[in-house]
DNA sequence: ATCTATTAATAAAT
DNA sequence: TATTTATTAATAGAT
């Protein structure tokens, strides 16, 4: 109901997680309100977010809510009563230990560890989670290289500018050696990445015509000081 | 959002309101829980239908967020009795806490997600460790498949031998024709797996003569009772 | 319960 | 954060 289609998993983008939030919980309060007036329901709803702001929402008040709850329940007002509250962390305690073994009996699956009780198909559905993990992986790690590049490229052509100047203010408007010039040039460090990158800092010959083929064009001809910015 | 627009005051058709107090009470609930997933929140909801019936959805536990939500609501409450023992168990539920959230974001790098503070070192070793996991993952898996064959073939063997010694009781010691036994041993539930469990309970032609590329020899020939044991 | 025409929610863009 | 818009999801009413 948006302009794509998404799957129910954690938003991994935190700001995304943020929007979706915010507009999501509005959503909520508002199905909860409809509820409670459409269908004479009594409705709580109590909303922690990731950085533990709260937000609530009672059709009554959130107190009634609470004590019809643990009446309902049959849970006598546990909460808040001092000797019950060890209980209350020792379950505490009971839960994260639970979540925290199921969580690393997961992980060590995913480590190709203690595999003993997989069927094939747990096996095959662990195998496929493993391969898009690792395309994840990957990506993001070609994503960091590649971007290294592009900034070493960028700071080479900036070197390289650097070293014209340079280079003008040294000789002038002299006539030199051509040479000279393109040894100076073509001995920088230049990286050049083909696809993304355009830097062509090639130095040539103005008799020299250019008959390269459409496609390569410009790979020679009159070029000089001619550098793409990034 | 149906054949048409609604206002939002109380059904009065009872019927009509147990219907849509069971849809939407529904979607509320699918709602928060996609809430929960998808921006990492812990939600709770407690509805209590006009008939004094309760439902409730916590992404947690309801315990777990009643507390929170008292605790939020009056910062009083925080240390009014610091009983040691209560102190130990909210120790206890803290580091339990810091170490799930650990093998969390462990879990979900694992999984190729929230890779966004790893280093080109970090990346490679991942990569390294989903890459063992896959192979030991796989070698798991068809460890579970050869046994599985295996266990076929053995089967697939005693049954064969039966035929054999059920045909030597029909048919006693006599001059038998080979269409018949031929027929009777290929129908057989013999399964082939060419690579490593080699048997061939195959029967063809012997004048059809073979001129399969060498490395696919052996796919036809005068096989006749030929079985490897495992 | 199941089916759809229709409205409502919302994902993505701005 | 708020608004807009294209698209999906929820659901009202019918069966």
């Amino acid at each position: 109901m948006g302009r794509g289609k998404i799957v129910i998993r954690r938003i991994d983008n935190p700001t995304s997680r943020q929007v979706t939030f915010s507009k999501r919980r509005n959503g909520l309060m508002k199905k909860a309100k409809e509820l409670a007036i459409l269908c004479d329901a009594e409705v709580g709803v109590v909303i922690f977010s990731s950085t533990g702001k709260l937000y609530d929402f009672s059709s009554t008040s959130m107190k009634s809510v609470i004590e019809r709850y643990n009446k309902s329940k049959d849970e006598q007002h546990q909460m808040g009563n001092p000797t019950s509250e060890v209980k209350f962390w020792q379950r505490e305690a009971a839960v994260l230990k639970q979540q925290l073994q199921t969580l690393q009996e997961n992980h060590r699956q995913m480590m190709g560890e203690q595999l003993s009780g997989l069927s094939i198909t747990d096996l095959q559905n662990l195998e496929n989670q493993l391969e898009m993990s690792l395309q994840g992986v990957r990506m993001k790690k070609e994503q960091i290289l590649m971007d290294q590049i592009q900034d070493l490229n960028r700071k080479s052509n900036l070197i390289h500018q650097e070293n014209v100047e340079l280079y003008k203010k040294v000789y002038g408007t002299r006539d030199v050696n051509r040479a000279n010039i393109s040894s100076l040039l073509t001995n920088d460090l230049a990286i050049r990445e083909e696809s993304h990158v355009p830097v062509h800092l090639q130095l040539s010959q103005p008799q020299q015509q250019n008959y390269d083929t459409p496609a390569r064009a410009t790979k020679s001809g009159y070029n000089f000081l001619h550098s793409t910015s990034i």
